[in-house]
This record gives C-alpha cells, sequence and structure tokens, in this order.
DNA sequence: CACTTGCCTGGAGTGCACTCCAGCTCCTTA
DNA sequence: TAAGGAGCTGGAGTGCACTCCAGGCAAGTG
C-alpha cells in the first residue's frame, strides 16, 4: 500500500516521457535507408521476425536494394515502433495485420480505422486497471514478508501468520 | 491526451476497489470443499487448465473425494486468485511454479520469496509504464482520425494530414 | 437396469509468435 | 581469387500455454 503510493510520481513521469520525447531517426529523410540488421538493432526486433512480418502482412511494401535486400525507411521505422508498442500492450499480431490491411486499402477505412484504436484503448485500460491490482496484491505481500525477513529492533513481533496463500 | 486525463480517476478507482474489496469465498471455512468444473467457474480457468496446473506442480496438493475427485479448499481458491492475477501481469507459468515451490519449501524461503515478488513488483510497474505510454500514442492517433471522421459543423478542417504511420 | 452426467488419467494435439535451417547470391577485404 | 560476412527464400522446427481425446469409473434418474 504505501509503496504503491510512492510510485505513482515516477508512473506518471515515465508516461509523460515516453509521450512527449519521440526516440529520433537514426539518419534524416533522404540518407533513410536501413538494412534489416540496422532496424533489428535499432527496434529490438530479430531479423527472423522483421522478414516474418513481411510475410504475414504486418508491413507495407518494403524498398529494395538492386541486389534484393530490404531497404526500411523512416516511416517503416515509425509503423515498427507503433506494432512495437501495441505488440507489448498484448495485442495479437493477427489483429495488427487487420490494422495493417486497413491502412492498406486507402482513406475510407479511416472509421473502421478509428474504432479498432478505441477498443484497443479500452483494453489497455483494463490492463493498466488489472495491473495496478496485482500491484496492491504484490505490496501486500511484500509487506508481509518483509515483517518476517526484517523485523525492526525496535519493534514487537507481530503474532498474525504471514496469510495461507503467500 | 485529453482523454487521459480524464480517465485517471477510473483507473485509480478500480485499483482501489480491487485491492480493497475482496470477492468473499463461494461457502464459509468448513464447507469449502468445491468440484473441479465449480472452480472452473468461479476463477475463470477451464477444467483442462486446473488439472495441468495440478501437473505440473503450480498447484498445492489438492484434496480428494473417497471416489478420487477433487476436492479444492477456499485456500486453493486464494491461490488460483494469486496466479490468475501474475498470469494477467505476463509472469511466466514456470515462475510461477517456482513461487509455488518456495512456498512448499517452508518459511526458510521466506527472503527468496520476497525478492521474487519484488522483481515482479518491478516488471509490473515498467508495464504499467509501457501501457500508459501506447495510450499516448492511442490517443494521439485517435485525436486524428476523430478530426477526419467527425468534423465539428463549426470548426475550420484542418489542412494537416493523418500522419503516415495511422 | 440402462442412461446420462461429471469426473478421472496419460498422452496427443493446437494455436500463436516466433526461430532456425539449407542452400543460394552478392559484396568486400586480404 | 579466395574467403568471409550479410542478405535472400520457402519451409521446417520450437516453446509456451493451454486444449482435447480415448477409455474408464462412480453416482443419480426414469
Amino acid at each position: 500500500m504505501t509503496l504503491t503510493q510512492q510510485e505513482l510520481p515516477e508512473l506518471e513521469e515515465r508516461a509523460d516521457h515516453c509521450a512527449t520525447v519521440e526516440r529520433p531517426h537514426p539518419r534524416p529523410d533522404g540518407q533513410d535507408r536501413y538494412t534489416i540488421s540496422e532496424v533489428a538493432d535499432h527496434t529490438g526486433l530479430s531479423v527472423h521476425t522483421l522478414r516474418w512480418y513481411e510475410r504475414i502482412g504486418l508491413m507495407p511494401h518494403i524498398d529494395r536494394s538492386h541486389t534484393g535486400q530490404r531497404r526500411y525507411r523512416n516511416r517503416d521505422l515509425d509503423w515498427l515502433a507503433l506494432v512495437n508498442k501495441l505488440r507489448l500492450t498484448g495485442m495479437a499480431v493477427a489483429d495488427m495485420v487487420r490494422y495493417a490491411d486497413l491502412v492498406r486499402q486507402g482513406d475510407h477505412t479511416f472509421p473502421e480505422r478509428r474504432a479498432l484504436l478505441i477498443a484497443t484503448r479500452e483494453d489497455v485500460l483494463r490492463r493498466i486497471a488489472e495491473l495496478r491490482s496485482t500491484l496492491s496484491v504484490l505490496d501486500f505481500k511484500i509487506d508481509i514478508y518483509t515483517e518476517y525477513t526484517e523485523p525492526a529492533a525496535d519493534t514487537v513481533l507481530v503474532s498474525e501468520r504471514a496469510d495461507a496463500t503467500a
């Protein structure tokens, strides 16, 4: 409990930071022709995964060099950043492919895209609520274990037992 | 952004609610001998999953009826509630089994259990931060689509284009 | 008594999201 | 020019977390 209160500012700060400070592109537009391994380094995804994303239709068309090697652009990095975020929220890859399809189909899919994002947003809110609830449980149990493993010298030991499920 | 601010109270409320209002046991201690399907209904886990959890060592010993059928107790429901929460945070089943092992080994594992919970807690905080960051991105994109799909009658249409990765 | 329902077991199967492999081309460096 | 390294493809393999199946037992119902 105590810890939850303590951490709130930390969370806010992080969220704001991530929202406003976009990681800049490694190279400016015009000189943005990244190899697959550069993109892997930048995004944290493996080269296997990058090729696989393309196969399943999760990526837009990727430019190729004259020898057929992939050359990613800054907009591809942006797309991958979004995919990465959605992935971390637990969104299924199939749903992301659905969204990619909508983008490919053109501007008339704006309402559908919007609906999909709003549904995702609701889902993210639910997950945050779940996590905060879990955090309370963890703090409760950690407090109990702390009492048992680090009893303060000037404190009378509580006779209460650590709860059965701890 | 606007929406994020708006939702904060909702999140807090939910977290507090889940933390403080424990769902009571369906039956009081002493009359708590639930069949596997009752437990499945209560926890939302399938009977398959419940049996599988037992097989892999994620459950403590479960009582059996004279005919060999499982009879779960209230403390088993409590344990499953914890497992369910940890599962929703993305904790690997193998890690939960590790924790269950520590519980089985007895009180001398208190420090190790505490360390494990603290590590999990850090992980949960990271996930919450990620989700909040994703939320910002979603709100940003939703705002853009809202402008394009529901332009207010008294508002001049902005000429800015929806960003490329939307 | 037959029938249905619920539970039991060990083991096989499923879906997802990667992850790796074999065999190839192309380019650079010694 | 030989060797090494990065990239290419289609397809096979992996690990996780379930999910289902076959075959059987026990209790309740008409």
